[in-house]
DNA sequence: AGATGATCCTGTATGC
DNA sequence: TGCATACAGGATCATC
């Protein structure tokens, strides 16, 4: 499922693809997955004739910037595929908008579970509004994140999952910052020390920059937008390992599950000392 | 206010 | 073998 790291890979391989381009034509759009107050057809027609300025990620959302200032909000779902193809004419199964570009080239949506979605973006609005901090701009320090965590009750890996509060980050590399920072998803994130924020802080911003030079993690769907996969699954120390040792300490892997996500962790590197019992063990 | 849970959707994996 | 069911998850909305 795309996360920061794969949507920053997509970003960098559309905009090659559309800077300077314009949209011909519109081929194919299902209206399913257009939201917002511009749909269906009159989408299609707001986007013929305009020219890609740039292409902008905000946490994992793209946007799709013309050079009139207007914008194409995307987002990926978690089985959303962006491709930029030749046009063929016939379309995969799931295709749900094709967009014809003034180079010969097409760029293509594919979402199986139909978890994503398109939106006309009219100046002034920038983007996507009501979102925390990107984890890899200077601005988010050890200091933000730890008021970010501050006071709350709820497990940390809930925190970090809400976009509202940090920008970017999904089940994927949650997991694997938490297993890097060796602390255990379900302890509130109000209780942890500033040495356990500084390394959250550091293990986060590593996770993505590793997974950033390995163009993203292939679990099962995620392609870049030339279809090739992402090679960080090899690195991962968590994720999709239940069963298998730790690469640190040799422990099996345990999958759990914490904020309603699946949840894998070393429960030898990630102690849960201080994590809140549950009402369901309380009440045996 | 803040947190939890249901909902959308279909491919894949498991169970009988 | 074939069918039925469970499960996965990002964001949004409803409900404690």
């Amino acid at each position: 499922m795309p996360e920061l790291p794969e949507v920053e890979t997509i970003r960098g391989d559309l905009a090659q693809a559309v800077v300077g381009r314009i949209i011909t034509t519109v081929e194919w759009l299902d209206a399913r997955i257009v939201r917002g107050d511009v749909r269906g057809t009159d989408l299609a027609a707001r986007l013929v004739g305009r020219q890609g300025a740039a292409v902008a990620r905000r946490g994992k959302f793209l946007v799709w910037r013309f050079t009139s200032g207007a914008g194409l909000l995307l987002h990926l779902g978690m089985s959303g595929r962006l491709t930029v193809g030749s046009p063929s004419g016939t379309w995969p199964r799931h295709t749900h908008l094709v967009l014809a570009l003034s180079s010969g080239t097409t760029v293509q949506l594919v979402d199986p579970r139909r978890f994503g979605r398109v939106a006309w973006l009219e100046p002034p609005a920038e983007g996507p509004g009501g979102m925390g901090p990107e984890p890899l701009s200077p601005r988010f320090t050890a200091e933000r994140l730890g008021k970010i965590l501050a006071g709350r009750r709820a497990p940390i890996k809930a925190v970090l999952l809400d976009q509202r509060r940090v920008a970017g980050l999904g089940n994927i590399y949650v997991d694997e910052a938490l297993f890097r920072a060796h602390l255990h998803p379900a302890r509130a994130a109000g209780s942890l020390a500033t040495r356990e924020v500084g390394a959250l802080h550091r293990a986060i911003r590593r996770v993505l920059r590793e997974a950033l030079a390995d163009r993203g993690t292939t679990f099962l769907d995620y392609r870049d937008a030339y279809g090739q996969v992402g090679v960080h699954a090899a690195r991962l120390g968590v994720y999709g390992r239940a069963g298998e040792p730790c690469r640190r300490c040799g422990t099996p892997i345990v999958r759990m599950v914490v904020a309603a996500r699946g949840t894998h962790l070393c429960a030898r590197c990630q102690p849960s000392a201080g994590v809140p019992e549950t009402d369901a063990e309380t009440n045996v």
